[in-house]
DNA sequence: GGCACTAATGCTCAGTCTGAGTATTAGTGG
DNA sequence: CCACTAATACTCAGACTGAGCATTAGTGCC
């Protein structure tokens, strides 16, 4: 017997969809475990990382990825999921788990229910202020929140990652605002995790919580690529790999406003679209939603290149 | 005995500190085998990587770090180090190493001597486009990666990654570049990693390579830094990680210049930099240039908030 | 003290990009 | 032919950028 204790790499995919209303991720699990797609990394079999997580992926849901990228590695102790959800590892190991990033692309129908599909609203819903249901999720966190925000370090956390004084919400710090959370006893994960290795007892305060949970700390790597995601969106063309072959801009539009949880001015979101080159018109028209017909749209072979930046953000006023 | 194979996790750190010149990467190893500061991660002492990286940093070289990011995991399977160079692994063993970026700041001439430390142009002259240098060693090595970009999507990656035809060049697609040199044999790492388990022999290959290699993956987690590292600077205010406490604007010029590696448009820099409210004056003056004396200014408080952005790099003419 | 020299700062101007609107236009369903 | 719905066009002022030219405050020498 080796007595160190082994360290497992876990492989865990954030898999996104574009379907009609939000951006929805792939899950796995049994109801009241669910989590994201998780493979365990052979160190044989697997030649890199990329390869593992499009090989575990496809043989558990049969989707071939498009994009795929690393997101982070995540290996703080004690916010790993409990042993017995993690398989064939024992008491002592470690693991460690890396994340990644996969666009699926635009699924239809029959793909959509090949697999099991959320909205990532469910997980955050403060994340979407493109109607009044965001602002009302987060009207219920806020009060607890500045409850929890005794020091003036907390406060301008606080302040700061939820855009409450002059500041302004940035759509991509999603992640701090649910470490935020995490921190203040707001997300399930947390009551969890303080209860382990404590009696059962110690953990028994009830209450309501905003938002669903995920397994393990999948919420967490969930939260991280929604930020990531966001961020990359302005400075590379991944929208692309998102959306179908073709598509309106207004299309377009609502994709980018669901990804990133907020509403875009119209007009100027289609100045800049144009004048960007990543998009060309195909000839082809699309009517189908009772107003003046559409324009349909490719990108463009520019925005397949290295170089290639993203899209503006012109947003529209509350 | 256990008959899997262990997987051991190694943390690489880039420690970067600003000096005179250049941007400076913290070294360890020996002649000849010069990599980045190297620690195993314990899966029983460390809580998280983080506090793993400061610590082995700390204790190998009595820096303590700043700022601190994860870079990013990197597993390829044969672009790992030689087995001879890691320590206690055995052969069956597979090393995946997560990356850090630290910023050590400026560090004073005593710091600087309690170190090994090299510019990190050294590894990668062809990215100093500051001044002719750069230019030169980029073109000891077109000839030959234009003989080796044979197809189409070789030739057009090459001209994206170095801006050959219309395309401009893009000072943080370092990564690009060093994977496209890798690819084509023209870097060190190309021939050694070829070698392995081939019969010495067949490896003898003579010839003369543009910027030193270093050991295992080494130079490609400094490629990755480097990138990251100049992109962030545009969004995140990093750089006053990296400047003294008070700084002149010539002095932060420099300095961004050295890590991006081209030059600015002083007055332009200057004025975009007012405006952006990331720097105040302190009443201090500085006079020991020759000319007139400089403003002596410090980060401003803002500059430390969550959502600050980064600088603009308006770009000199050639 | 005045002069040459070196940087640091200041100021200007045209072209471009952005935020916010107002105005048309081409379909659909009575 | 009319009301209704989106899509697409056009406009205007203010802010930001790329490129220069101009001015200023030190230093080191005659």
């Amino acid at each position: 017997m080796n007595a160190t204790p082994r360290v497992i790499i876990g492989l865990s995919a954030v898999v996104v969809a574009a379907s009609g209303k939000g951006p929805d991720v792939l899950l796995s699990g049994s109801p009241g475990a669910i989590g994201l797609p998780f493979g365990s990394f052979d160190p044989i079999g697997h030649r890199t990382f990329e390869l593992a997580v499009r090989d575990f992926v496809t043989s558990q849901t049969g989707f071939a990825l498009g994009y795929v990228e690393q997101l982070y590695t995540f290996g703080d102790k004690g916010r790993e999921a409990p042993v017995a959800d993690m398989g064939q590892s024992s008491d002592a190991d470690r693991v460690v788990s890396v994340g990644y990033i996969a666009l699926a692309g635009s699924i239809d129908e029959g793909q959509r229910r090949a697999g099991v599909w959320a909205d990532w609203y469910r997980f955050f819903p403060w994340e979407d202020r493109r109607s009044e249901a965001g602002a009302r999720a987060l009207d219920l966190l806020l009060p607890d929140l500045k409850a929890w925000a005794t020091t003036t370090e907390r406060q301008s956390r606080v302040a700061m990652a939820f855009g409450l004084h002059g500041q302004s919400w940035q759509e991509s710090q999603v992640l701090d605002r649910f470490e935020l959370l995490y921190e203040a006893g707001l997300v399930q994960e947390a009551q969890r995790d303080r209860a382990k290795g404590q009696a059962p007892a110690a953990a028994a305060t009830e209450r309501t919580y905003v938002g669903e949970p995920l397994v393990s700390d999948h919420r967490r790597i969930l939260a991280t690529a929604m930020g990531r995601l966001r961020a990359k969106i302005r400075y590379r063309p991944i929208v692309f790999d998102l959306a179908p072959a073709r598509f309106t801009l207004s299309e377009l539009q609502d994709l980018v406003e669901a990804l990133c949880g907020v509403k875009l001015h119209k007009q100027n979101f289609r100045r800049t679209l144009e004048r960007s080159g990543l998009v060309e018109s195909t000839g082809a028209m699309h009517a189908e939603t009772g107003g003046r017909p559409a324009m349909l749209f490719t990108r463009s072979a520019t925005s397949r290149q290295a170089g290639a930046t993203g899209l503006s953000l012109p947003l529209a006023k509350r």
